[in-house]
DNA sequence: TTTATTTATTAAACTAGTTTAATGTTTTGA
DNA sequence: TCAAAACATTAAACTAGTTTAATAAATAAA
């Protein structure tokens, strides 16, 4: 059950057989069926998950009701409020099964005993941050610099199993435009083409 | 001189007065003038700095040879290009002085030898990078909701002793607008009051 | 299988933000 | 202290992206 987040680990810290084995006993299996919600905004995230199937959204509703949507979740990812988590504030975000889905949950509390115990899970979760850090700066940069049409484009590119597992919907509000003007993008790639 | 680094450190974490004293030793001053650079795009990015007078831009310049300003960093910030840092690979970014600038470096290897040999400071690192992308994760989704004249109204509001210190230039370059926009912004705003 | 719901597309009017260029103001530096 | 450079503002034409609404196509539900 814990393969896929043995493997996970392995590709950022080298870590025990022993200490991986102790550190993946403290996860729990959830099932979580598309439609339904690991967070909901105004809950507090006791929890960071790491996806074994399926497929999530983590977005957020302005005041106007729009949804931004922060970061997608497939197979091998990470999820978590790491604002509401870290700070036990109540969330502006919310976490969202757009398939069936399984994820395998660490309680805050566990997370803790980890950090205190096993020295190496201090440097997991730096490196870790670290990298989707440096993501999130990238996507920032673009988003800054780029128009609408290469952002799509890249998009495209970057995750194509992704692009065919999401709607056009879901795509147009992670790259922050409407869905009426993705689908005059997609229409002005095609007649390129 | 590393009285506003300690001071710094203890807001993140607990660290005994022997450790701190040993991990502020690692850092050198460094005096960097106006317009100089701390960092240019292609070189790798071998330190990590903690700004103790003055203030920096840390940039990108996309291919239309427009900047983006991914953030400033003023007294008690910390400043590096933590995607070249880390991968060691030649950074995108540049780092630059816009006053005459004070701050202390450390370098990688004396960071890592902190990390093997400071256990505190993992943790350090960590918190630090964790609050980090949280405030880019908010910037993210204002970036995505909101109009540049709300962002440019909380961005005045959020860092009204920065905003002093910044041309409009380099405030709209942070805001993703033009300094002309920017202009417009600042003159509708004055009209409403 | 039929109906209801969600999704994608198109069009047309609109608005937020850009571009270019000109002008005055402030800052910098020799 | 004077000239040059950088900065802020304004105007006017333009473009990227939104809004609303209608229609067709695909999916889900009963």
């Amino acid at each position: 059950m814990t393969a896929l987040l043995k493997q996970n680990i392995a590709k950022h810290i080298s870590l025990s057989a022993n200490e991986t084995e102790q550190f993946c006993s403290l996860f729990e299996q959830k099932l979580i069926p598309k439609k339904s919600f690991l967070l909901r905004e105004g809950e507090i995230c006791k929890f960071e998950g790491f996806v074994t199937k399926g497929l999530f959204r983590v977005y957020h509703i302005d005041k106007n009701g729009f949804e931004q949507i922060l970061y997608f979740a497939i197979e091998n990812w990470w999820i978590t409020d790491i604002d509401s988590f870290t700070t036990e504030t109540p969330s502006h975000l919310f976490i969202e099964a757009l398939e069936d889905s399984e994820v395998l949950i660490i309680s805050k509390k566990d997370k803790e005993f980890a950090y205190a115990n096993l020295p190496q899970i201090e440097k997991l979760f730096r490196v870790m941050t670290q990298k989707t850090h440096v993501a999130l700066q990238r996507r920032m940069i673009d988003n800054l610099s780029k128009t609408a049409e290469s952002r799509y484009i890249e998009f495209t590119e970057k995750y194509p199993q992704l692009v065919q597992r999401l709607s056009n919907i879901q795509i147009a509000a992670y790259l922050g435009i409407t869905n009426v003007f993705l689908s005059n993008i997609r229409k002005k790639i095609a007649v390129k083409k």
